[in-house]
DNA sequence: ACAGAATATATGAAGAGTCATGGGTTGGTT
DNA sequence: AACCAACCCATGACTCTTCATATATTCTGT
């Protein structure tokens, strides 16, 4: 069944898109982070810049150009981004001790001050939308993620290593 | 282990976003579509083209705000993308027959002809980087975001009955 | 039947993101 | 040592998206 044909009449059973993993995770994404969202926008962030501080949160200096991976934008949207958020301290740009081509950034404790509530409410968010799912769900669902991400990941596997510029 | 604490020192094992949904479904989404998005382009399709038509492949005439919800995007920003597709003949607009508020949208014969190739090509990437999945997970992460989605649609089930405005 | 609230799409102005590229740095090769 | 390819981040020009609002139509209560 579901072969996309359906026998009755010329109405099809299930559209494509209903059945397209990508859209059905970009869908399911932006419910999820739509509500998630005005919070952020209250607290007087954009979205890009609550990411970025989020991935920055529990991390040591990285490279912009690794940050852009994590946060899902341009090496450009990140630089920009960044300025703002430099200007107002809650990250900052630091040197690579030995490779002068890349710039580290680092969350500042002002800004981890600034995402620590966040981070809480995101927590309870995602807790109190994954409630109906069950623990057992949830699990299987963050691990084939994980999984799909992994495959995508460049090929050996980069530790985190080689970036903390110390 | 990786319990989010680590014993020795004070650099954390699991950073927030790394178990955080909503970004674990962001990063896979994107690699997933950033792969595909390539053959999309070189189709002269942008993506938020190739979304309308594959949303509107297999369905009937939609109201614009209803595709807008459909294809992740806001209604003004659906409008104009339309424009250009009605232009190029690949979608039409349909008056409402009852409620002249509406606006309906339909793909029209060229543009289902120009979506073909690529909803084919679509089904084949997606299979092929589920396939490590295994069919059983593959499933099972399908349910859970469907079962998200639902949880969020509005009120009871908007059925897409009363909108075919025949 | 009318005023006002509600709904659906379009549009002008503004903003955010991206492309293409530039400047500066490193590493390997000859 | 000098050269050249590869690499990383920054920046100008441009495109795409979005916000706020206008326009048009329908609905609701009196």
């Amino acid at each position: 069944m579901n072969n996309g044909k359906n026998s009755s009449v010329h109405e099809p059973a299930v559209p494509f898109v209903e059945n397209y993993l990508p859209a059905l995770m970009a869908q399911a994404h932006a419910l999820m982070a739509h509500e998630f969202h005005e919070i952020v926008r209250n607290r007087g962030f954009t979205v890009s810049e609550w990411r970025i501080l989020a991935s920055l949160a529990d991390r040591g200096p990285v490279p912009i150009g690794r940050l852009a991976q994590f946060v899902v934008m341009k090496q450009p949207t990140v630089t920009r981004v960044l300025d703002r958020q430099e200007a107002r301290g809650e990250v900052q740009r630091i040197a690579h001790k030995t490779d002068r081509r890349v710039t580290l950034v680092s969350i500042t404790p002002l800004g981890t001050r600034l995402v620590a509530e966040l981070i809480e409410q995101a927590r309870e968010h995602e807790a109190r939308i994954l409630r109906p799912l069950g623990d057992e769900h949830m699990a299987e669902l963050k691990a084939s993620l994980r999984q799909i991400i992994a495959m995508h990941e460049p090929p050996g596997g980069i530790a985190l290593a080689d970036l903390d510029g110390n």
